[in-house]
DNA sequence: GAGGGATGTTAATGCTCACTAACGCTTGTG
DNA sequence: CACAAGCGTTAGTGAGCATTAACATCCCTC
């Protein structure tokens, strides 16, 4: 064998990756830059992966899986909707605050991924965003779906803000304040989500 | 003179770099593509520009000066900070909808940017920021810049999310959706933003 | 204790790309 | 009418970088 356990290297350098394309980008960081962060030297890394595009494949594949699976756990151990958007909010954000650099690639990194991989992570994705969408549902009947994927999309934008925007504020408080927000966010007060245009108390024909 | 007057291509040239550097990148947009974008070929754009960094700044700092300069001048005319609260919402949300590639390369493309050019656009981000905190601290005179900051960052999350995410609705229909999530999140109702730990009633030492 | 596979290392190799050179057309002005 | 400036064009040019080659080492197995 060689002279470190292969899995570790392995997560090793995935963990790099992860924590360099957030940094700098997925074009922006080298070969020789990825080896150096885990103590060897550029192309050792073939002995790994096969390539750069499978490095961030593996990575955003994982995360994806990862949303995906804990989001479905969570709201099938869920006794009702309330629950399960409390768990999906408190979830979530624990994941933002926990993992900044996932979410940002995750965020940012698609467009530079196989065509394949793309299509893997989509999918997930999609698959997430419905998990959220089916709760949300529940708790507004009246509401369309394609209302409520956007307002959904429009709430993760605010909780995956948190690597790029948290101050100085300390880690729970900050959860605190994402679940507040976030909660608030997709229960709006008095004009619900807004829908489609009410037909006309007169019939459609003037 | 030549074969276009001067000023349109400049700021055609400057239009498809803010499409391109959004829809690919900075770092994945060569020189060549940019040109063709303009119908000229290529090494053309240096009479124009003295470089691609050059052209980044100069779209980051258009756009940051925009919003500094609108958000101020919306806060400036409004009567009190409801109002000026609404304005800005519906300011930045219209800036988001109309220029969404604008938003995009404001959002990710800091990182490529000349350090000189980066101090003016962060100079300008943080004046923008401070407008928002302005405006809320009167709103919410308990609560402390430094959550509100948090606060505003993340509701910016939340609204520029819109150029990646609006799905099939139409533009005003996710114009006020937006604007309804922004507010709600802005005006937490119950626990309000949470603040640093209220001291404990019995007094400092136990 | 010899062989072989898994890991690494340092030198190519070859492509992409920002930027520069060298040269041409067009147009407004003396 | 020259002609100079503005604007473009097509060929370099040189650096950066992903990937591959060729070669060394270590350790497990037989």
């Amino acid at each position: 064998m060689g002279p470190k356990p292969t899995i570790e290297r392995r997560t090793a350098i995935l963990g790099a990756a992860a924590e360099l394309f957030a940094a700098h980008g997925y074009r922006g960081v080298t070969i020789d830059e990825l080896g150096r962060a885990v103590g060897t030297s550029g192309p050792a890394l073939y002995r790994h992966f096969p390539g750069k595009e499978a490095l961030l494949g593996e990575v955003l594949v994982d995360v994806s899986e990862r949303l995906a699976h804990r989001g479905a756990g969570l709201v099938a151990r869920a006794a009702g909707p309330e629950e399960a958007l409390e768990l999906l909010l408190r979830g979530h954000i624990a994941f933002a605050l926990d993992e900044p650099a996932l979410i940002t690639v995750h965020d940012r990194e698609l467009g530079n991924l196989t065509e394949a991989d793309r299509r893997r992570v989509r999918r997930l994705q999609r698959g997430y965003v419905e998990t959220w969408v089916d709760v949300l549902a529940a708790l507004r009947p009246t509401a369309s779906r394609v209302t409520l994927r956007a307002a959904v999309h429009a709430v993760f934008g605010l909780l995956n803000s948190t690597p790029h925007s948290r101050g100085d504020l300390p880690r729970d408080r900050m959860a605190e304040l994402l679940l507040a927000m976030g909660s608030a966010a997709l229960t709006v007060p008095e004009p619900p989500l807004p829908e489609t245009a009410r037909p006309s108390a007169f019939g459609e024909s003037a």
